[in-house]
Parts: C-alpha cells; structure tokens; sequence
DNA sequence: AGGGGACCTTGATTGAGATCAAGAGGGCAC
DNA sequence: GTGCCCTCTTGATCTCAATCAAGGTCCCCT
C-alpha cells in the first residue's frame, strides 16, 4: 500500500537478496548454485496473515520486498510485536516444523522461499550456510534483547525516539545514497503497528510523534513520511550510549 | 550461597554436564572425547561479574552449577535482565570475539569451559555441534521473544507469576524426582534481580509476591523458599494461553 | 548479647501512560 | 461532489506501578 520503493531498490543487483546477505555471504559459486536450484518465489497481500503460531511451515525463505511482522498475543488478545522483517531478512528456522509466531505482511511481501528439507540438506552439507544461519540467529537474538531493555525500562518518548533511530537505520543501510546525517524515510508501520512494537498504546505513539515533532527532533509530511534534520538529535532522545549511534 | 544443591544434583552423572544437553546430545564417542580434550573448570563467587559488556570473551561455557544472570544498562544506571543462565544453559558465542552483555554470578558458579579457537574448530568439523549450537541458539531467541510479550503487555501480577512459573518448570525439570502439581523450590534471585529481570521495581515485586501469597497462590518459608500448591492455578495468573502449561 | 548491614515489607503519594471520548483528515466508491 | 471508512490526533480522566519514606527481619561479626 505505501512506500513500494523500499522493497525494490534495496538489493545490490536485480536478483534474489540471498546472494547479498540473506543466506550466502560466504558461499561460492557452486555452492550458490545449489541454493539457486532449490529457490523459489511467493507474494503475498498487504494485510495477509503469511502464517499463524503454530501452522506447519514447509520452507524458509528471504524477504525480497516489502515488510512482515512476528507477533504474539495472550489469550485475551493483548498483542506484541517481537520482530520486524524487512528486505534481506530471514525467516522461518532450519530443523523446526511450526511457526513460532504469527506472521502478517503489512505491505505487499515478496519472499525468496526454499523447501523446509532441500535446505536442510544443502546446509547439512555446506558448513557456510550453516554458520551463517547460526551468525543471523545470533543478531536476531541480539537485537531481541535490545527490544527486552526498550519494552522493560524506557519511556514512552525512549522507545518512540528508538523505533525512528531504527527504521532510519535500516532504511539508510538500504538505500545508499543518504548522505550526512539529515535522513527522510516513510514509516512502513501505522500507529497501532507502532504500539505494538513499542508495548504502548497507538494514541501514546500519536502523541510522542506529535511532541516529536513540536520540539523539532523530526519533521512530518503528511502522517507517515519522516525528515530527521539531526540524526545525533534524534539518538539523544533514545537514551541509549552515545557509541550505539553509528549509521550503518 | 543459596540452594546449593540445584547445581549438584541436576546432571544425571557426575561429570560435566556437556555430556547430556549444553552441546552435543548428538554426538558419538569419538566426537565427545574431542570436546573432554578441551575442556577446563573454571569457578565464580557469588556477585563476581563474570564478563562486562564488550569485553573479549575468549572461551564458551555451560553452566555446571550456581546461577548467572545476562543484563543490559542504559547510560542512566536503568538495568534490564535479558538472560538467566541455570545449570545446563550455555554462554558465549562461537564467531564472536566480545560479550554482548554483562554477565554475573548471583550464587557461586562453577562453568564447564572450552577455548573459543578450539571449540569453533571442532564446530566446523562435526556438524552435530554446530546444529546443536543453532537449536539452542533459536530456544534462546524463543525465550527471548516471550519475555518481551511479558515486558511489553503482561501486568505486574502476570510478570511475577510468569517469573515463579518459569523458575519452577525449570527447577522440577533439573529435579525429576517432583510428582504432582504441587512444586516447591527455592528463588535463586534477590527481590531487585527480579525486578530487573521483569522490568518492575523492588517495591512491586515484593507487593506481588505478598499479594500471591495472601490469595493462597504460593506460599512462603523464609523469603526464598516458595510452595505452589495447584501449578495450574498459578498458570492461569500468568496470561498466557491454557496449552502453555506443561510442566516439562 | 549487641550492632551493623543487606534484604525485604508496607504505607503514602505521585505520575506516566492507559482508557474513554470526540472529532479531524484523507482516500475512495458511488 | 457526497458520504463513508479508516487512520490519526487531541483532550479529559483514571489507574497501575513508580517513587518516596519508614520500619522490620535475619544473619553475620565482634
């Protein structure tokens, strides 16, 4: 529905993000191959639910385009965001058969996919795919607990300051023409998608974008599109250390 | 200095725990004697930080008995716990050469270590190890996932009744001689690691526990001792979906 | 036995964010 | 254009947990 340039300018060249980063960074030619022989791909809807808690998902696969959300929900439907999958992301888990958590696109999602078992196989057989697979799980479970220390002791404005400071990031890794430190991006996420990210309430994040704004930190066109003038600013107001704050 | 015997007794023999879950379930004897050849004791007194933040890490670990926690510190002192390590848990990351966070010993500790050099190359050439590093890997970000539905939507009620409900799953899984649904065991955290770990204050903790105990959810002996008499009545304090309840 | 200190409990008050409520803006179908 | 719906904003009020404050318990040390 919004910002369809970010999928599709994002990738060094015009093939399959598993070349880049995804799966194979390390891998040779003969090895890509393999993965090449097995790969296929699938869209889906803006909106569509790609998989719920506990589906059997028979593949793993790469996001070439667009964005997908992990959540989960409590029995009385209080709902958190745990993950955010943007292009060159992986998702799905080598060796499990379920999906851990309900996966949603929230724009039109295009994702490189690859048979649950043929991918084992490969990676059985080739050790760089294997650590590969291990160093992303590594960052994801690093970046879960950085979430752990916004959801568990930032404020409201700390973790709205954070959510900005990290799509920009993203973003700006993306796309590499940003130059200097004045940044501009669409948010992919509407408000609710926000709060539940965050572990608030959308109108909490209606009004931290609003005092956001109102102190000059950011700039909005219309309700979605962002100008940060001062990246260092905006890296003030997430309350983390200063040496977190590098672009890329 | 408290609940010595959880460290001693969990492992079904009296060596390094290694042998039955940390890392190599899978393996044969051949590859089993390749991790003995590498392997040393190490020990930690109790409140000792085990690594800082950043620090090089040159060795990987398992737990063999005592308590470790894993936290993350804003720049203004606010802590969040994002990692308990109980007896059998592994530490360290194969590939990285720093600690992604402080660790600390809350009891005295003693850890199965292995060099990090040594250990990564094994892992490249048993694939046993590495899958197993991955699995483990995921049911740490699993676990790091539902605990930031826990920090993000769960009440202070819910947080201090998902926290007992862990520590008692993972108490009555290292002690199979439990029967039945009632539970009894003792904190191996302080009311202020609690805290941290579930994003409260001391104060609150304390005013949970005391309200749980006054309903007649656990009872008390001293300050660390805790009974549960109906486990699935303290389940359902906690949130979270009915079929989450197994005991092991 | 007495004193000090770490840890814990409880009470009073405050405050950040949730909740409840109303309305504004913008896109789209007709 | 008109009306509807979806998303977002803003205001008023409420509530849960934080904060501030005081005292209690237990253990260890002398």
């Amino acid at each position: 529905m919004e910002t369809p340039e970010l999928g599709t300018t994002h990738v060094e060249c015009e093939e399959c993000p598993i070349r880049h980063r995804a799966v194979c960074a390390r891998c040779d030619d003969r090895e890509l191959g393999l993965l090449e022989e097995i790969k296929y791909y699938r869209s889906f809807d803006a909106g569509q639910t790609i998989a719920w808690t506990g589906d059997k998902l028979d593949f793993v696969a790469s996001v070439v385009s667009g964005i997908a959300t992990l959540s989960q929900t409590l029995e009385d439907g209080r709902t958190q965001m745990v993950g955010l999958l943007l292009p060159s992301d992986f998702m799905g888990r080598p060796g499990r058969e379920t999906a851990a958590y309900d996966v949603t696109a929230t724009t039109e999602v295009v994702m490189c996919c690859f048979r649950r078992r043929p991918f084992e196989e490969l990676m059985n057989r080739t050790p760089h795919i294997a650590h590969r697979l291990l160093e992303m799980t590594l960052d994801e479970l690093d970046a879960a607990r950085e979430w752990m220390l916004l959801l568990g002791r930032k404020t409201a404005r700390e973790k709205m300051a954070s959510l900005l400071a990290i799509i920009a990031r993203r973003d700006a890794a993306l796309r590499p023409t940003t130059m200097g430190r004045t940044l501009e991006f669409d948010l992919p996420l509407t408000r609710e998608a926000m709060a539940d990210y965050l572990g608030l309430t959308l109108e909490t994040v209606s009004r931290q974008v609003s005092a956001l704004k109102r102190e000059g930190v950011i700039s909005l066109e219309g309700k979605r599109h962002i100008c940060v003038p001062d990246f260092d600013r905006l890296l003030v107001e997430t309350g983390d250390d200063a040496d977190g704050g590098m672009l890329v």
